[in-house]
DNA sequence: ATGGGTAATATGTATGTACATAACCCGTCA
DNA sequence: TGACGGGTTATGTACATACATATTACCCAT
């Protein structure tokens, strides 16, 4: 006799949502119901609905019990490759050029997304990623020097500072901000492009225990860059 | 006596992992060493492991054990609200505007990304987005009529068709492709913009079961479109 | 009626035990 | 040499039980 496994637990409830059988504001039986009907114990069913609420099927509260939750594809998960990685998956050779690196005081706008202080001194890093000979990312960066002053030593020139970064700083959290703009001279030169062509751009920053590490403006030509989303599977 | 949770195995190895104790490559003391450090029994362990597996901080084999990954934060979760729920976050009016509805057979890109044999007819929509009285996304929406019949009747023009597949399909896998492009002339005209401005590009497909339910091409003027997405917190 | 205290209830989690399963080690046999 | 097959080991999961905790319902006193 083949025991009953959360996952058939699983499979079974969402089923019953994908079929119709259970709708969204519905009421799924409880815990020990269940446990009844598919003979098994609570914790089994448990860990299922745990994992369906993980996932956004449903929603639970205690005492009142659970709900399946309207199905809005809200959250997906996205794939940030590192550029290195995102160049060489299509055959491409990755090559890294660093264009400037200077201490300064960050404008205003870096200065709030870092979190800095007026005056405060930040390290500037304006570098270029190829792909093959096509220019594939322009790079501009500030590295708080407070909360990472090894990178006043790094050798920029032989490293890329994302790539520097996460070897020097474990498990931090990200925020990507992704839009659209027209690149202005300056812009078009380093990606090979012309004024006023589209371009696609991430704006980065890193926390570390709750201290911003910096904050970076990626530049990609509009005409070839994707950025790939897919909702996480219920099962 | 407190009994150790599962948080509290977590927390420490979290905390090993960014204090350099644990460096990425590791191997992380086996489930039976940890109880018994903890004082704990070992499904305990599991749970905390597991879930810092699931968090991509470590990976976990067989027979092999546990390892930490490299801090690479690949994934990050992305919010993808409702064209509405977006619209009105800001405090702007939202109104949606269906400007032309056929059946048709779709170009070869369609057919490809629906999956569609030769010659078979599918719905088209075309929609606008409004924020007060600015644009805000122009859509183009291709809907397989053999996967969801029931469209061919919908009234479109009362309700928008994200929010009309929301309600009809539950639990659906979802992709979304973003980048920038030039407006062109028509592009522009619907946009309120001026063509060759950038332009935010999401291509969004649908699926239930497997079988493509929808793909639909959304346009939103750069100048202030902004998609934003978080790394998972791994506690 | 109303506010507050209390019991009832569903989920949340810890434990000891048992068995399942994948993967690696290593010895055997062709 | 190499294919095959058991033994070993760490993770994976099921179960019965017990207790924890959040939240609701209800009852009682004011």
């Amino acid at each position: 006799m083949k025991r009953t496994s959360y996952l058939d637990v699983k499979a079974v409830i969402l089923g019953q949502i994908r079929g119709g059988a259970l709708r969204p504001g519905d009421t799924v039986p409880g815990e020990a119901t269940l446990a009844g009907k598919f003979g098994c114990a609570r914790v089994t069913v448990n860990r299922a609905l745990r994992e369906l609420a993980e996932a956004g099927v449903v929603e639970r509260r205690r005492r009142s019990g659970t709900r399946v939750l309207a199905a809005t594809p809200r959250d997906a998960e996205l794939e940030v490759p590192s550029v290195r990685a995102e160049i060489e998956a299509t055959g491409a050779t990755y090559r890294y050029e660093l264009l400037g690196r200077r201490i300064a005081a960050p404008p205003a706008d870096i200065r709030a997304a870092l979190g800095l202080g007026a005056g405060v001194r930040a390290l500037h890093l304006r570098c270029r990623h190829w792909a093959s000979d096509t220019a594939h990312q322009a790079e501009d960066r500030w590295i708080s020097l407070d909360v990472v002053p090894a990178a006043r030593e790094a050798d920029f020139a032989a490293i890329g500072p994302n790539d520097w970064l996460i070897r020097a700083m474990p498990l931090s959290r990200v925020e990507h901000i992704f839009s659209a703009a027209n690149a202005d001279e300056a812009e078009a030169a380093l990606l090979g492009i012309t004024p006023g062509d589209a371009v696609f751009v991430t704006e980065r920053r890193t926390w570390i225990d709750g201290r911003a590490i910096t904050r970076a403006r990626l530049l990609h030509p509009g005409a070839t860059h994707r950025l790939v989303a897919r909702t996480r599977a219920p099962i």
